[in-house]
DNA sequence: CCACCATAATGGTCAGACCATTTTATTTAT
DNA sequence: ATAAATAAAATGGTCTGACCATTATGGTGG
């Protein structure tokens, strides 16, 4: 077996003018040394900064601006930003996976399953009393959305998001709280196309943010995993059944 | 609450022929009329065919080089090579991530920890007999490698980890697949740097590896990803009290 | 037959001009 | 005086055309 190259180098590609500027003022960014929402002087005078032409400079910015760590606006006072950049490069990235096969829909489902039982599971062990506080509220509000039926439906929905995020924040672990927010990116229009009102659907629901708010506010880490893990498996099956049927048509 | 835009529109950046070639050709890709390997025109032509300067074209170009979707080499019968693209661009933004300070190296483990039970989980349930072999054969070059003591260290790392990329595959998601190696590539100097040799370390995991293969063989997801979730609990708890150290040291 | 070198193909960079959008200041009409 | 219309300025977006740098290929001389 050959000796791997563990310091991970690059390959050194050479003679790329707009990448050193890349490099440069990623670092800068990254070492806090432009934060988000500062400005970058206008593309002239980075120019000059870097003694590179403008086209080079630009394509610099073209790739700063694809990473997701500036913005660009036109116009007087427009210019490059520094963004706070969230998770939406990584969302992006996923969905090209998803349109090119190399990722199926299910196969998001399932990584869901393990993902939301988790991160339940950590909110239950890591929950302040305040936090529960916020979802007891939270819970009261998708209650009196289910008691609107078809009418409070959307509604309800918007509430069990809300949750479902406010239950990845008090999990308290970066990574899962963006995995979260990609897989859910990149599942919400299927969420809209198997997830029609019923009020079977709304009740079954309803009990089960129930239970996991209360298995959280019980500090049951197996159990709260327990239950987010079933109410995504839930989903799951009936995207399957979907798929299947689709599948069945063509 | 206000009604949501669920139909997640584009901001419609008004005036952007870049954008437009991007689009165009990343379609191409994406609906398979172009494939991996699949050589572009050479600039100048692509410049006619879309009728853009070259400097648009060639900011087209960095986009679609930034996104992973194409390559480009330099010289005669260089140019833009589309690309069949794996996890690198997932990796490279968590580790921009990382950097910035927004997800911790703790998060990642903590991470790897419940996505590597799951992965151990739904490989037991799915492995074939085929795969299971191949799972036996890695198994006895660990345990040879570990059988040569420091000198096989290096060696065992690198069954250890072809053994979980394996396992990776017979879990057949490819969403987990490519998680664990992003979770993996951006771990993996910490790795090197926690993981010296020790004789009672390697066989630790030589007996983790050995319970995870066989937990697999008889089908038992459970037991699986118990085994697989104290591998990488034990790792991490080396790197809990690393890390403290070197807070204390600062 | 091999080493060296010229040539051509192709991406990389530069320079300077002009266009398009947006904010801000100024003017003008009510 | 206020509000609407308009002009001006700042800034990113695009175009044209030239030249530089890297690489594969094929020829040339030993």
């Amino acid at each position: 077996m050959q000796k791997k190259n563990r310091a991970n180098f690059q390959k050194a590609k050479k003679s790329r003018v707009f990448q050193d500027v890349v490099g440069q003022i990623q670092d800068a960014i990254l070492d806090g040394k432009l934060s988000p929402g500062d400005k970058l002087p206008p593309e002239r005078e980075l120019q000059d900064t870097f003694n590179v032409s403008r086209g080079t400079l630009r394509e610099a910015l073209r790739v700063l601006e694809q990473k997701g760590l500036i913005e660009i606006r036109l116009g007087t006072g427009g210019g490059s930003m520094v963004r706070e950049a969230g998770a939406e490069q990584l969302t992006e990235t996923l969905a090209l996976m998803i349109r090119s096969g190399r990722v199926s829909v299910l196969d998001i489902g399932e990584f869901r399953e393990g993902m939301e039982g988790r991160i339940a599971s950590l909110a239950a062990d890591r929950a302040s009393e305040d936090d529960i506080r916020k979802l007891e509220e939270l819970l009261n509000q998708a209650v009196s959305c289910s008691e609107r039926g078809k009418d409070g439906w959307e509604d309800f929905l918007d509430v069990d998001e809300a949750i479902h995020k406010e239950v990845a924040r008090i999990a308290g672990n970066a990574l899962y709280r963006y995995s979260a927010q990609v897989v859910h990116d990149n599942i919400r229009s299927y969420y809209d196309q198997y997830l029609e009102f019923s009020s079977s659907r709304i009740h079954e629901n309803r009990i089960d943010l129930e239970q996991l708010v209360n298995a959280i506010k019980s500090r049951n880490g197996e159990e709260a995993a327990r239950i987010a893990e079933k109410h995504v498996h839930a989903f799951n099956v009936r995207m399957r059944e979907k798929e299947a049927m689709a599948q069945g048509k063509n």
